[in-house]
RNA sequence: GCCGGGGUGGCGGAACUGGCAGACGCGAAGGUCUCAAAAACCUUUGAGCGCAAGCUCGUGCGGGUUCGACCCCCGCCCCCGGCACCA
């Protein structure tokens, strides 16, 4: 009910502003018309190991009430209700995105019509690093081993302790008496009190506790010491590192506060103060078999070996990690799985779907899913055996129905699959999308990921949902982002009651280009309002004068042509500010330029210009504004466009064309320049050859005080711009 | 720290491929109309100097390339965004 009274206010807030959708593709994604085809791609991932469930360490929103995935936090905090993030131990849901890692960084460099800052985040955000992963075998103990991931397996030879996260399994294990217990589990404890926020506050000091048990360096065969630490996180790599001080910065903090030995394996600079880790090129030193090598192709050689002795491999990481899209909330499509007591985890059948978000549900929020409270909705029959079993309470994250909303408008009511592939093989990818870049690493990765995942089970031959992206920036008020929370909204409503849907379109257009943040002003809608009503009253005192207007003659005085021109630049400029860029702040500009034209024309023709060929010019000049300012400004161009007497809609008229004759001058203003400064202007003829252009540059009055005396050395003729006289003294 | 984007008048922003920096709009100042105000219209508006013609300076800072640099190159500073004890 909510929803769709909100989207009847928003319909109606868009109608208000003259927006042209499709409504006809219109659809509702909370509707289980659309959301039972998510369930059963859901359906379809959970067979093929894509989405899967496991009990793991999850972004806990208490406000909220419910999991986030990571994409979801920012610094710590929820990016929907801005509370403080606390880790929880659930069992959730998740999407294996991390499966395509390595496609989605490389499409990063396929995607030439998206931001390099969007493409940049994305990268940041799957974050990979190559490296290498080996055993340190745990001494005395020989069928026991710490793995470790390391980008700087050259390094390996100052390994001069290892740290596992204090969360590391293994850790239990290497546990010896009852004593070291207790101090691994005080020290869990208190690393586990943190928040997210403290944790990962920049240049804390490391904290960490020596373990009785020992490890063994694999390249030198010596023992050295085992630690656990807060520096190293159990949700990265393996869990655990080889810690080599001398190289890597946090090791030498860690290793200076426990009084650690410091190798160094890399040659250091001449000059060099060893106060800090060095992490730069060099020759490696003290390293075996690997000294005299560079960095890079040491870390080659230590792979080798670690093939070679079966310990290890190379190995690539990412930051990225899966999609958790269990949400415990009321809205979002249910998960279609159910839980038997005899055949255990089964999907729903197909047939089946859509599994139905019941209505009237109690908000509880006790942290479980409101659907748990529901019986109607919980007890079921098995899809399998027809026993009895339970519903999933969770409901997915509602970035995955956004995730595909995009391939639905290309067939919106089809009834026999997600979409018809034709019509979505006709259509895909969007030529050109739009979001805020507050998206960046939220709905468009979610989007392209599942886009791949739509390929890969075979439904639409599609790697990219989108080729080309237009990141738009925030509307900005009194130097903060717009947003309710703040306080500092502007109602378009209000706007529109003052200023009109056009005055109100033509200053958010005008005031910068979209992909750069918008600064709202009233005095800039005043502006855009004043420009309309400008030329409103042109057109109401000319109306006759225009009505009765033929079209201009060919052959026209000088100063009617010189406006012709003004109107057909803005006719090019318009078009290819934006086609190309979309860049209606410029167009705009131009468009004013003219009607300022229009307006000076008007004004100064009266005696000079004949008055057939000046109605013809007004008129011209006039239509042309209104096609051009059209799409902007629908209402008041089409009103005046039927004031001068057109049957037809405006929106039903050709897009104008430049004529390429009136852009052609037949003289320019040519700049000329000594040394570079501009002294004078010449006006010539375009066809003027180079060297009478030169002889009359040097001749000028104004010119030859500034050569006279000097020898001039050079000059350079830029046709139809500037001369430059190069003096010499 | 790494990566990306930026830095141009009082403000939002223009400047096409290296060729007149500041288009267009806002704001401001002065004027016309008016008893007055609003609206509208006209003029001025980067800084400094000058009666003027005009001159000098000027696109974050310092260098460089070039006849010529907001634009290209090198070295810095600052702002915004992303990532970050990620091994």
């Amino acid at each position: 009910m909510w929803t769709h009274e909100n989207i009847a206010n928003m319909k109606t807030q868009l109608r208000r502003l003259g927006m042209s959708y499709d409504w006809d593709r219109e659809l509702a994604t909370c509707d289980p018309s659309y959301y039972r085809w998510e369930q059963l791609v859901f359906i379809r991932m959970f067979e093929r190991g894509l989405a899967y469930k496991q009990r793991s360490r999850v972004n806990w929103c208490p406000s909220c009430q419910t999991v986030l995935a990571n994409e979801q936090v920012e610094n710590g905090r929820c990016w929907r209700c801005d509370s403080e993030v606390v880790p929880k131990e659930i069992e959730g849901w998740f999407f294996k995105i991390t499966h395509y890692a390595e496609e989605l960084l490389a499409w990063c460099d396929r995607l030439p019509g998206w931001p390099e800052r969007v493409l940049t985040m994305q990268r940041n955000w799957i974050g990979k690093s190559e490296g290498a992963e080996f055993d340190l075998p745990v001494a005395g103990l020989t069928d026991l081993a710490v793995t470790i991931f390391t980008t700087r397996p050259d390094t390996a030879f100052g390994m001069t302790y290892a740290v596992l996260a204090p969360e590391h399994p293994l850790v239990d294990t290497l546990a010896m008496d009852e004593q070291e217990r207790a101090r691994i589990a005080a020290f869990r404890q208190e690393v586990g009190r943190e928040s997210e926020i403290e944790r990962t506050a920049a240049d804390r000091p490391k904290r960490g506790i020596r373990l009785n048990a020992r490890a063994v360096n694999p390249f030198t065969g010596e023992e050295i010491p085992l630690f656990i630490a807060d520096y190293v996180l159990m949700g990265y790599g393996s869990g655990a590192i080889m810690a080599v001080p001398g190289e890597d910065q946090r090791d030498w903090d860690f290793a200076k506060q426990h009084g650690l030995r410091i190798i160094a394996t890399v040659k250091r600079p001449d000059g060099w103060q060893e106060t800090q880790a060095y992490l730069g090129d060099g020759v490696k030193i003290n390293s075996g078999f690997l000294d005299g090598s560079t960095v890079e192709g040491a870390k080659r050689t230590a792979i080798d070996w670690l093939v070679s002795k079966g310990i290890g491999r190379s190995k690539v990481n990412y930051r990225l990690r899966d999609w958790g899209i269990s949400r415990q909330r009321y809205w979002g499509a249910p998960i279609p799985i159910l839980y038997c007591e005899t055949c255990g985890m089964v999907p729903e059948r197909e047939e089946n779907l859509p599994v139905v978000l019941p209505q009237d549900v109690q908000i509880s929020g006790k942290g479980d899913s409101p659907l748990a409270e529901v019986a109607t909705f919980v007890n079921a029959r098995c899809p399998k055996c027809g026993g009895r079993a339970r519903r999933d309470t969770d409901t997915m994250d509602t970035f995955v129905e956004s995730a595909w909303y995009f391939i639905r408008y290309c067939s919106p009511r089809y009834e026999q699959g997600m979409f018809d592939r034709s019509a979505a093989e006709y259509w895909m990818p969007v030529d050109q999308y739009i979001g805020g870049i507050e998206h960046a690493v939220l709905h468009l990765l979610y989007a392209r990921f599942f886009t791949k995942v739509l390929r890969d089970l075979g439904m639409i031959k599609l790697d990219e949902p989108f080729a080309a992206l237009l990141s738009q920036g925030m509307v900005i008020k009194d130097g903060a982002k717009m947003s309710k929370s703040k306080g500092n909204v502007v109602d378009p409503d209000d706007m529109i009651r003052r200023f009109g849907a056009d005055a109100t379109r033509l200053f958010t257009l005008f005031a910068a280009p979209p992909e750069r943040d918008l600064e709202w002003t009233e005095s800039g809608v005043e502006g855009a309002s004043r420009f309309l009503n400008r030329l409103w009253r042109f057109v109401q005192a000319h109306g006759d004068e225009i009505r009765a207007a033929g079209r201009a003659p060919g052959d026209l005085s000088d100063a009617a042509r010189a406006f012709r021109r003004v109107i057909h630049h803005a006719i090019a400029r318009v078009t290819v500010d934006v086609e190309r860029d979309f860049h209606f702040n410029t167009a705009i500009s131009a468009v004013m330029e003219m009607v300022n034209a229009l307006h000076e024309f008007e004004r100064d023709s009266l005696d000079r210009v004949a008055a057939a060929e000046r109605a013809g010019l007004v008129r011209e000049a006039v239509e042309t504004a209104l096609l051009l300012l059209g799409p902007v400004c629908p209402h008041m161009t089409e009103e005046l466009w039927q004031a001068l007497g057109h049957g037809e809609s405006l929106f039903r008229q050709a897009w104008p064309a430049a004529d390429a004759a009136a852009l052609v001058r037949e003289q320019v203003t040519v700049v000329v320049q000594v040394d570079g400064k501009v002294r004078s202007r010449l006006t010539v003829d375009v066809s003027a050859p180079e060297q009478a252009v030169r002889e009359q540059a040097l001749a000028e009055d104004k010119i030859r005080p500034w050569i006279d005396g000097r020898e001039v050395a050079k000059v350079v003729v830029v046709p139809g711009r500037l001369v430059n006289i190069v003096t010499r003294s």
